[in-house]
DNA sequence: ACCTGAACACCGTTCAAGT
DNA sequence: ACCTGAACACCGTTCAAGT
């Protein structure tokens, strides 16, 4: 295999990232089911050019997020080294949340990840759940969460956190977020 | 205009029952946005006798909600005249989160189904809001509720509760339900 | 090696023709 | 008055033909 074999052609590259930039726009304005044959014409390529760059709609996203989840986990090796144990969970959950509500129709694809192995989005919702659990646990330790509380349930409030955030709004969110955070406390002084 | 005007036809009377209850069935296994061609199909009729009926989807879910919905209000005259406040109010989001987790994609267009005056589930959502701005009006003047929790938050915490029922699990969703009512009561003693 | 766009499948919706 | 199903529009996906 010579070396010219694994780099691509010019306009090959330059259509993958035309193509990748407008799904970006519409994937934020449209939702994740923005209309793939909107997306080819925005970036002025035929229908089957979007299909030989990205076999489906999944690839395509896991394409979009690539970067916006290399910034997530950047975001996660600072809070597992972070010396507050609520202030880290709090921080991870928020900006999990975020990052989800980024497109509508994001937060169900996140909270099915996990189990779908298939998916894009597994390995990165299976790290996601990691650091989760590691932030769980350090917390429980320092005796911040009731008992019982588990990744599942975080898990799920982050989800929940980024539909209603993309469903109502992120002011609404925020209000449910801080009342079930209370919740999750447990018994205060 | 005759009486006979206001009469259906039997088979047309037969035709609508027959769609409305295979709507619920595919509703029920494919979420709210099941094939319409699949619903006629099963009821054995054309597709064109569905639309004749029921103009679009909106009003065939519309109608199968039509029954679920008198229950769900039969139940609200209930909680209204419940000598417990915080009680009341606790039944109350139990009701209508497991209403909207019926089927999947019912709980986006509840959500939604305030300010969207076009959708038939309109009414329903607005006669829905009155009865929560009630019963939360009654919790504050218990002194059950945190000082600013509005009949809004009520709202999006029914809201979640039945899309994290269909989204993960029922079990799930009452995890959430309960640590955010929680969240909600404020500081105890 | 990559691009093109016609072709196919599928579904929502309409409507002229039937009974 | 109601039913039928062909017809149209639209979109996801594939692939033979081009460059």
């Amino acid at each position: 295999v010579s070396t010219a074999a694994r780099r691509p052609r010019a306009d090959a590259r330059r259509n993958a990232d035309r193509l990748l930039a407008h799904a970006e726009t519409a994937f934020r304005s449209q939702g994740t089911g923005a209309s793939l044959e909107g997306i080819a014409r925005a970036a002025g390529v035929a229908i089957g050019t979007l299909y030989g760059h990205y076999p489906n709609r999944r690839t395509l996203l896991g394409a979009v997020l690539r970067e916006r989840h290399q910034a997530l986990f950047h975001q996660a090796e600072e809070l597992l080294d972070h010396p507050e144990p609520g202030d880290a969970l709090a921080r991870w959950i928020g900006a999990v949340a975020e990052h989800a509500a980024a497109y509508t129709g994001l937060a169900e694809i996140i909270a099915q990840g996990v189990d779908d192995e298939a998916s894009e989005l597994h390995s990165a919702c299976v790290r996601m759940e990691r650091t989760t659990e590691t932030l769980v646990r350090r917390a429980h330790a320092a005796g911040l969460l009731r008992a019982g509380v588990t990744a599942a349930d975080v898990t799920a409030l982050m989800s929940t956190t980024a539909w209603l955030s993309t469903q109502i709004s992120p002011e609404q969110a925020r209000r449910q977020l801080a009342f079930t955070l209370e919740g999750l406390r447990g018994d205060r002084v």
